[in-house]
DNA sequence: TAGTTAACTTTGGACTAACCAATATGAGGG
DNA sequence: CCCTCATATTGGTTAGTCCAAAGTTAACTA
């Protein structure tokens, strides 16, 4: 009988060539091996080295571009990435477009995690916080008053905050958090008039949080937040409807 | 002159291919004509009717492969994801690594969301939640009492209390921190006689919160979570380096 | 000499045709 | 009716070739 090899020899293939291929230059990545900039070996010079064909290696370095580890310029040659890329919030997109995830529940997210993060910052901000904050509020304004939504400004008020926790998974979350919301928005396209006024009114209370920031007041800065959110979530069930498509 | 013609006409080139294609299968699967479970057509099908070669359709599987829309299956075929996959857990576990960021700034993230997480889910709260719980701390004994770390059931315990949220954006992220944590926790391989100690008092504090949940106290709730991922930063701390590598 | 253009090389993108390996299917025999 | 084995289907891989864009070098002009 010879069943013993079918039952164990074959279960044991289920991981891909390219696979493994793609966590061995991703170990090198990681490690430090590659820095961040570094051009990897052309396609052809890593299809010898590998003893895989050419398409193996393509699609290993597919993997970690979607991975967001590298970038891949033709032409010129396989990058590897300097930061986190839009790969999360991509994503997460791609899911909560597929549940028919609404606005909405976005924003209450953002009530949950948000006005934590802003007691954090009051406690932790430093000169040079203040002044990229500062210099936000200062391009917001320019922005607007030429009458364009200042959508850039508002999402960099926030990441601004996240970003002074100091705490990398809380800058990563939001950080996709906020680009799943702007794609949201672009799939409204919203009334551009009304868009104005929100950014308006979302200025003004981030210059009220500035002033509890600078006042290193944690407790008003949180109930600012919280409140501003809230404004958020009110200005989006009067215009828009709950749910997607 | 024509340097106009190199400015304006080049940078327009910079979508690839299975790039369109892969959008164009994948509106098919948000709006719902392909539903999870589904098959797609084989490769040389894709290839016949989007009138591209199979190595274009590869990549555009690929890619959706990668962001967790669809499962491909050898000698099988390729099929809509039931739900979300691992997708977004590993980029952020590779970027996590890279930045070498530490056990504790995940444990920090939680404790600025899951107190949240635990009040809203106190207000909630149905009693077909109460019994997932329930039935959660009595896998957790089990396991326990056969000198186990019962690491599933204390995920699952965090996992089931996001859910109550019914906010499926909170749900996806917390779900994600808690597999980026499983797999730090594996780098570590970490002594298993301490870790079935933590997982013994995680147990006895889940069946507190547990309680507190029954009596609809949120503040109480609030509190006991708070405590609890205060004492997971305390035990991380005594046992384990601060930073990765 | 300096700057520009042109040819050449490198590199990723795409294609074809064929073969391999795993799965699924169905016909045949117990 | 169930099991087995040949066959077809399907994704995985290879090799070779060509194309387009980016980078490099060299020649040529002002």
């Amino acid at each position: 009988m010879n069943f013993v090899d079918k039952d164990l020899l074959t279960p044991a293939k289920q991981v891909k060539r390219h696979q493994l291929i793609s966590q061995e230059i991703k170990k090198t990545i990681i490690d430090g091996t590659m820095q961040p900039g570094d051009r990897l070996p052309p396609e052809r010079e890593l299809s010898a080295t590998f003893g895989a064909s050419r398409i193996v290696i393509r699609e290993a370095l597919k993997g970690l571009e979607a991975s967001g580890l590298v970038v891949i310029k033709p032409g010129s040659g396989v990058f590897v990435t300097h930061g986190p890329s839009k790969t999360m919030s991509d994503s997460l997109y791609s899911i909560l477009r597929m549940q028919n995830t609404s606005i909405s529940e976005v924003t209450e997210a953002r009530l949950i995690i948000e006005p934590n993060i802003a007691r954090i910052a009051a406690a932790r901000a430093t000169e040079a916080d203040f002044q990229r904050l500062e210099a936000n509020i200062r391009e917001a304004r320019r922005v607007s008053s030429e009458k364009i939504p200042a959508t850039a400004q508002n999402i960099g008020f926030h990441s601004i905050l996240a970003e002074m926790t100091h705490n990398t998974v809380i800058i990563l979350t939001m950080k996709s958090l906020f680009e799943v919301l702007d794609a949201m928005f672009m799939d409204f396209s919203e009334n551009s008039a009304r868009r104005l006024r929100i950014s308006r009114d979302s200025l003004n209370q981030h210059v009220k949080i500035m002033k509890a920031l600078r006042g290193k007041d944690p407790e008003k800065v949180y109930r600012l937040m919280f409140d501003h959110i809230v404004e958020i979530q009110g200005g989006l069930t009067e215009t828009v409807s709950p749910h997607l498509t």
